[in-house]
RNA sequence: UCCCGAAUAGCUCAGCUGGUUAGAGCAUCUGACUGUUAAUCAGAGGGUCGCUGGUUCGAGCCCAGCUUCGGGAGCCA
């Protein structure tokens, strides 16, 4: 073909007079005369002037909205007061129609609930643009961020036999022919028939393997696809997501407190330096569906703000006893206003007591740490117990306004006996589980990781509300469409 | 899985207390205009009112079930 200039280089380059042409997508096709295109590498379109005088009448009618075009001719000042520059155009050539009264996508303001039904289109709107290409800049930063670091890229299994992480309901992997499976005596499944010679599934986390990993290698990150067949249906949860799970040897909890911090700081950084149009449009974009909602729900922050004021303070960090502290003592728990009432020491904090933390009290982002070791899993490493005999592990949670958890880590159990006793106590099976504990055998150390749920950042950055809207082909209960 | 809400034109929505031929804006099509900015102006076409059943002389509207979508909760990242 011939060569192309992407649309983003002409925007910025100030050498008129020369030949180009652009192959892109048709957005809007005004007065019979200006073509805006979009060849998606930038948010912004560029204008192409025809001359519909000398253009064949039939050719201007296939400038339709959605249609693939090859426009080439001089790169001039525009006359206009709407851009730059623009395409004085010799040559048009319609690469791909587009039936205008078919395609869905129509110079107007779509929904994003509409958009989510033809999620194979929906990359050719300005905000999907935005918000794909603010995905890809955090998935290089995070790259980056670690290999800068030393870090090792570690590809932990998609298919696991192992279910004793417990973080949720798994996908089945197997090729056992459902009409016709294959039975023991007892009528229970013969999985020594199936493909792998046991049961085998999907990944709900990469932690355990990258443990073994960074007990070589010291520092190891994982970033990969993870499966949950949890039935949630909720704005912050996906049955295919994406998590970035680092793993240090020689971090106890406070070393990885600081790690998660500076990731995430360093990612919102990298996507403001790297990615300000297409944030601008963003933000613009959220700012006008605020004025749709009543006063008393409008965000204090627009999106920059919102961005740089994580950057410009230190994450509030504190005990999951003093947030019960804290929690207990709210108007909102003293005036009954709680759903759930703070009573106690030892039960989980709900939604309402995240939100009330991070959103009211704190205004900020929040590390919680030291939860009761009832509620937490069984790798988490053992605290002392306090003054009055509580049983707290050292485990983190960071909070974010808007999305509630975004990282969850610990330091883990590198204490052999602690941890096998952890595990009769939750009759987790020792057995199946010896790979992982030989890490405990030979050459133990201290050691801590976190996971980082990769589409809650995005949503976070983006300002996006809901996660189905963050991913490209979003996986949800009762939806693999695409 | 639980609670709440919604489903009417391609899209976004209105539709009164159940009553004649179901409306608007945008989009689309036709024409006009020709330096427009989601162009503008004039006109036209476009509907199995989510599905199934029920109540009624009569249902877009009331009732039941189902489906899908949205919001919240739980689970978590």
């Amino acid at each position: 073909m011939a060569k192309r200039t992407r649309i983003k280089d002409l925007l910025n380059t100030t050498e008129f007079g020369q030949q180009v042409t652009v192959m892109g997508w048709v957005k809007t096709f005004r007065n019979n005369q200006f073509i805006s295109i979009n060849d998606g590498s930038s948010i912004n379109n560029i204008q192409a002037v025809v001359d519909f005088n000398s253009t064949d009448e039939s050719l201007l009618k296939r400038l339709s909205t959605g249609a693939a075009v090859s426009v080439s001719g001089e790169l001039v000042a525009s006359m206009g007061k709407g851009q730059r520059v623009e395409i004085k155009v010799s040559g048009l050539e319609i690469l791909g129609d587009s039936d205008a009264d078919k395609f869905p996508l129509q110079p107007k303001k779509h929904s994003l609930e509409f958009l989510r039904e033809i999620a194979h289109l929906r990359f050719r709107t300005n905000t999907f643009n935005a918000v794909f290409k603010v995905r890809h800049a955090l998935a290089y930063a995070v790259h980056k961020f670690f290999n800068d670091r030393g870090f090792v890229y570690m590809h932990t299994p998609i298919i696991t036999a192992s279910d004793a992480e417990g973080a949720g309901e798994m996908f089945r992997v197997s090729t056992i022919d459902p009409d016709n499976i294959p039975r023991n005596e007892d009528g229970s499944i013969n999985y020594k028939e199936d493909f792998f010679g046991k049961a085998t599934n999907l990944t709900v986390s990469g932690q355990l393997e990258g443990e073994l990993a960074a007990m070589a290698f010291g520092d190891i990150y994982t970033f990969g696809p993870t499966f949950r067949a949890e039935n949630s249906n909720t704005t912050r949860h996906l049955a295919e997501f994406w998590m970035i799970e680092p793993e240090m040897a020689f971090y106890d909890l406070k070393d990885n407190m600081d790690l998660a911090e500076e990731l995430l700081k360093y990612l919102i950084r990298y996507a403001i330096d790297n990615c300000s149009d297409e944030l601008e449009f963003l933000s613009t974009r959220l700012q006008e569906e605020e004025k749709q909602k009543p006063q008393n729900e409008r965000s204090e922050f627009d999106l920059l703000a919102k961005l740089n004021f994580c950057l410009d303070n230190d994450f509030e960090r504190l005990t999951y006893t003093e947030a019960i502290n804290i929690l207990r003592n709210s108007k909102p728990n003293q005036k009954k206003q709680f759903k759930y009432l703070i009573e106690g020491w030892g039960s989980d904090l709900q939604s309402e007591h995240e939100r009330y933390l991070v959103e009211k009290h704190f205004k900020k982002p929040v590390i919680l740490t030291d939860y009761p070791a009832g509620i937490k899993s069984f790798y988490m490493r053992m605290n002392e117990p306090d003054a009055e005999g509580r049983q707290t592990v050292a485990a983190m949670d960071i909070l974010f306004p808007g999305i509630g958890e975004i990282v969850g880590g610990s330091q883990r159990e590198e204490r052999l006996d602690k941890l096998e006793g952890r595990m009769a106590d939750l009759h987790i099976p020792a057995e199946e589980m010896s790979w992982y504990l030989d890490t405990r055998r030979f050459g133990t150390a201290p050691h801590a990781g976190f996971g980082l749920g990769f589409e809650r950042l995005v949503l976070f950055v983006t300002g996006m509300t809901n996660i189905r809207d963050v991913i490209p082909f979003p996986r949800t209960p009762k939806n693999a469409e695409f």
